[in-house]
DNA sequence: CATGAATGAGGTTTCATTCAT
DNA sequence: TATGAATGAAACCTCATTCAT
């Protein structure tokens, strides 16, 4: 079928995330489908091959749903709070799938470079407007820097159980908390 | 020599650092040294001994330098700023320790109860008094998020070269930002 | 196959019962087998388990051997002789087994008692009965002592060729010299 | 100090006898005298030639005991049972070294042709001297094998527990028993 | 497509021995 | 004599990958 290879995608990120990528064996992987080892070869060229394509899949997944947050939007701030929210959404949606990207960057991140759909950059761009339209007085870096960090940080304290409520309450929070600390406070 | 458990430390912190923990063999931090492998075992027990006496070595040091600026400081505006600042100082002279901790804590995430000295604890504590005296009134747990995000991107953006500038100048216009952000601008 | 799984146990047997259990290498294994090392560990987790399995596997083969020659016999001469006869016609059927037993109790004496079929036992209980029936005068723990050594010895003797002899009249020669010596003439 | 030659020799003899003489690494040795791995050797060339030297030694030592109690005694009773309790007397007296020779004899029995007074060939021509002089019926092998191997046994029931009471009773059992079982009752 | 045995390279660890001090 | 750091060989074990079935 071709459905085991979409078990082998889930089962590997679900590993993957919960204990790393080095640490999780093709035989786990195999394990966790109920197949065998040799089996992931017929799917797969090497474990490597996997990693990659999890990367790929799930950075353009979330690259999609952000160019899609910032088409279907109104003005500026309505865009910012789209995209924010698109993100935590995805990653309350796909926890193992946004853990994972974070592993992979920290772990492989010249190999990022090759890939075309950087969510990261779309973020960029956007902040980058901002400041270019005079909204964000802030120097767009740091601001990139608040955001992206404040946006990891909440997913994680969500899944640690620090951080407490319902998925759409938190959302709106982080956006909301963000906007005004970036664009109505932030001078230079 | 006492000397070689300590060079043992550098070397593999730098590696760890560098290429992960599970990337990184004994072999690896041996030939850096310029001992064999055998040697090592000399110093310490096991690979393992080398990644928690690390963390706990580094984090251990980040808590104190904490901890003093918590002391040495004025009004409260003075201690978080303060607090902000000794954090990104550290990581901008130990680069390698800072962003090792972080390695560690993504992937051992569990083993850390076991440690005393959190540097995070600190930070939590201080912003749970900001919150408790009314100066600041966004919901701790989300300040806590905005703040531990920030500095964590702001040192990766730095040392990425997406981030420019001065340390000195970066530490004080990101402690600047973070006050304006959480406590003159955030309502609940 | 599981022809190779018993290959391993085989050879197992046959190098520890020469050279020792420790002084036994896995890659020893491994080549009298004619595999590679990491072959032996998708049989087998580790090493340890080898030697574990194989003193259970002959210790329960013992065991049920005697077991037999218990139910199958008449009276109690014959029951003692037909157990003293079992004993030896096991360990000259099978000296590697034998041998490797009486190797694994010196070494590993502790880790026994989780292990069920104990042939010792089987012969601690005959023994005991005997005595109780007032057959037996002699303490049993001396009796004791004296079967299990003398059935040692005669085995090691017979492989170093100091006792010679067909192996049935080594067996009947022995169970009747022990038979007398300690039923007929062993007063307390 | 020549003292800590003995010093070595006495902690390798009980190491050895408690764990293997494999299992036993020269640093545990070291460690047990209170110095440091490389001061063995200035005593003793190789972990080996400890081990040799630990067995003629002790080999030595029962010999003399054996050859003394032959020496000393009256008719061939007094002479058998004489040499009977020596070596029970040595192995009471020193247990490790008797347990050495042991686990020495089973993994190295072919080394032990190098060395001059071993206690088994007093055993063996005393016996042989009886069958001999038509003191004993038996086939003086199976007579080895009785004592011998009975020998080994009392001593380890009772450092098991197994056998217990005071050491003379036990020897002076154990002589009796065996002097009556193979001379008294022993036809061919 | 799948199995599962096997490989082979490489990982961590152990340990008898050497050697500068 | 003694120290203790270091070596180097070899032990046990892991794992991505291959391959006959």
């Amino acid at each position: 079928m071709a459905r085991t290879r979409d078990l082998i995608l889930e089962e590997a990120l679900k590993l993957f995330s919960e204990k790393g990528i080095k640490e999780t064996t093709v035989r786990d992987i195999a394990r966790a489908v109920g197949i065998t080892e040799g089996a992931i070869y017929r799917h797969f060229e090497s474990k490597d091959q996997i990693v990659h394509e999890l990367f790929e899949k799930y950075s353009g997944e979330l690259y999609d749903r952000i160019e899609k947050a910032l088409r279907d939007s109104g003005d500026e701030e309505g865009k910012f709070k789209r995209v924010v929210e698109a993100f935590l959404d995805f990653a309350f949606r796909k926890p193992d799938a946004f853990r994972y990207m974070n592993i992979f960057h920290h772990l492989r991140g010249k190999e990022v470079k090759r890939i075309r759909k950087i969510p990261f950059n779309l973020l960029s761009e956007l902040i980058g407007d901002l400041h270019r339209k005079g909204i964000l007085k802030m120097e767009p870096e740091y601001a990139l820097a608040v955001v992206t960090g404040t946006l990891e940080r909440v997913f994680l304290y969500k899944s640690m159980g620090i951080i407490r409520g319902r998925k759409k309450e938190i959302r709106e929070k982080t956006a909301e908390l963000l906007w005004k600390g970036l664009v109505e406070c932030g001078g230079s």
